[in-house]
DNA sequence: ATGGTTGTACAACAA
């Protein structure tokens, strides 16, 4: 089974792109970030044409994200618990009946926490904090969990092209960084890194000053495993190509093959 | 070091 995450960077401006992709890599459950849409909007017809169902957690002119499945949806949960004053839409799950049980998904935007002497890092690291005590909790369900999205953390130095230049930045904090690792002390495993340790992997490119061109990158986008996810991984696969393409977003899917089947 | 780009119910802001 195919679980991709991709952070579209606005879902009106990627719609061909989407489709076409989704055609190409057909994956089983899509995680999307960045929609930039209200749920009302949301280009939900010719996605279902292609056989998926569609869930989305949107709001206006920013964030939003969305999960794509060939699954039928058992259960939807929309927000991230542990701060009612948030209205920011970054965290969605569904669950989903395989061979092995309940598998949930989760398609997850974590603030970019920039600039850090302002309000956007410490709500970056309490949404960090948010997502750790919703996974502990989670974990003890002992089911497949795959947390996939658009962490906007490097987790080490090997994961940027030049590492110097975001020495300070919200994403490449020691806090953040810190945060991160927290959730491979809890039992969480970095899919493309339990697979991969080569150098020079990204997920994103800057559309400013020639970063893709200049292989400038970093790796942000991320699929967290639960043991139970983990006994189960396949192959992790960075589809780069698509940052070529006509209109690209600034991020590129990353796909997790896991050999799992639909019920 | 600076400036560079793209998206969003279109206007500043986010990244």
């Amino acid at each position: 089974m195919k679980i991709a995450t991709w952070n579209i960077n606005g879902v009106k401006a990627r719609i061909d792109n989407l489709l076409h992709w989704l055609e190409e890599s057909s994956p089983d459950i899509a995680c999307l970030q960045e929609i930039k849409s209200v749920d009302e909007l949301f280009p939900r017809e010719p996605i279902e044409a292609l056989g998926y169902h569609v869930e989305t957690h949107g709001q206006k002119g920013f964030n939003g994200v969305a999960l794509l499945s060939k699954l039928r949806f058992d259960e939807v949960n929309r927000g991230l618990p542990g701060d009612e004053g948030d209205e920011q839409a970054r965290f969605i799950e569904g669950v989903f009946s395989t061979d092995r049980g309940a598998l949930r998904v989760v398609s997850l935007y974590l603030p970019n926490g920039n600039p850090v002497d302002s309000e956007k890092f410490p709500y970056k690291l309490g949404w960090m904090e948010r997502l750790e005590k919703w996974s502990a909790e989670r974990l003890k369900l002992e089911e497949p969990l795959v947390l996939a999205g658009d962490y906007n953390v490097i987790p080490e130095p090997e994961d940027a092209k030049n590492p110097d230049a975001w020495v300070g930045d919200a994403l490449f904090r020691p806090e953040s960084r810190q945060a991160f690792r927290r959730l491979g002390a809890l039992g969480f495993t970095d899919a493309l890194r339990a697979v991969n340790q080569d150098d020079g992997i990204y997920t994103f490119w800057d559309y400013q000053a020639g970063a893709w061109q200049k292989n400038n990158g970093i790796r942000i986008d991320h699929l967290m495993l639960s043991p139970e996810a983990a006994d189960h991984l396949g192959s992790v696969t960075v589809e780069k190509h698509t940052r070529g393409w006509e209109k690209p977003s600034d991020h590129v899917p990353v796909v997790l093959d896991l050999k799992l089947r639909p019920a």
